[in-house]
DNA sequence: GTCTATATCCAGATAGAC
DNA sequence: GTCTATCTGGATATAGAC
């Protein structure tokens, strides 16, 4: 029980990961700006002022949420595309990797809400802005490449693929918001419903 | 150009309008606690004292724009019930109108982005609160019985009417999200796309 | 490391002049 | 009716004690 440095570090980590979950659960459900920093305080049972001495203010605390939400959400789309499966094998892995993480881990529907509403709103920190900007095409891209790909041996519907792609991460944005608002209402679909969408008729 | 109550009255109407568009733009784009009432009042062109003469409170415009917003997608919802014609046509057409409204009208994406910003939050007036919980499950109760009266010919696939129901109002959600956010890139899909959820495989 | 107390700032709302 | 000036409350962020 010593108190070498590691083991100090160890436990100033953790209270960052406590922040940063407290953090998650009511800026998802409230908002950035409806947050005060005394609820996170609160949430995680500390003063108000400490929680200054791990972030210098509550936009940080949001920005670090933001790009470990992207960081996530990016990898598993570069992942996904690197695979060797044929592309609607693709899209039908994603869709039910998603609703599974929606019905699951609260903290997936969450993340998913944090970049809804970040994306939406245009009064968030500069930095966060930034670094949405940089980050947010990717899905969508990833997603136009693989409806591409699968177009070219009749796989998928013959729309342009940016339409396909706009509607596989609309539909689960609009799936996320409502997990995370109606929790007890919320139902996982069969992701076949919704990769009908996307395949066409069989003759 | 007499100063009769009847014209008064009139100016006194069309201001609030003023307002009221002007509140909505700002509440989409920014959520209700960024939006400043300087913000309303620099976009109509006025002082930030005057706003008071016309609403109570930041949380009565709020308040009164999601009123709004709610009677008239449920009084859309209950036209559309009441329609002579077959459910799944109900369902194209309501597809139909809601991504035209999409598409051509900005204040249609930005109510419904409203809507979807008011369900997700929790910190939003009391007031506001009681209208929500009173009047958003109208839109989902009427398409889950349309739905069911479609699947008693098979006309719809044989999921739950809610799930059906479900996904179609979260498609709605996601697509007036992306729009309201990126209206550039933003492509209206055909709705014979998102109709493919829900009707069957023709054998 | 954590808490309490406080300085500072900013936005909502009000009052009074024109 | 509309504006300017002001009051007030509340939240962020800091400073200092334990």
């Amino acid at each position: 029980m010593g108190r070498n440095p590691a083991r100090n570090q160890q436990v100033k980590e953790a209270r960052r990961e406590q922040i940063l979950s407290a953090a998650l659960h009511l800026f998802a459900a409230k908002g950035l700006f409806a947050t005060r920093i005394s609820d996170i305080a609160t949430a995680v049972g500390v003063s108000q002022g400490l929680i200054y001495r791990y972030f210098a203010s509550k936009e940080e605390i949001f920005t670090a949420l933001i790009r470990h939400a992207f960081e996530k959400m990016n990898a598993a789309c570069r992942i996904l595309e690197a695979m060797p499966i044929p592309p609607v094998e693709k899209v039908k892995l994603a869709l039910e990797r998603l609703i599974e993480g929606l019905s699951q881990s609260a903290d997936a529907a969450q993340y998913y809400l944090l970049i809804a509403q970040a994306t939406a709103s245009e009064s968030i920190p500069e930095e966060a802005k930034a670094v949405i900007d940089g980050e947010n095409r990717e899905p969508y891209e990833v997603l136009a490449r693989i409806f591409a790909e699968g177009q070219r041996t009749g796989a998928f519907r013959q729309d342009p693929p940016e339409i396909l792609a706009q509607l596989f991460w609309t539909s689960i944005t609009g799936l996320s918001i409502f997990k995370a608002v109606h929790n007890e209402w919320f139902t996982a679909p069969n992701p076949e419903i919704l990769l009908r969408m996307f395949v066409p008729e069989q003759p």
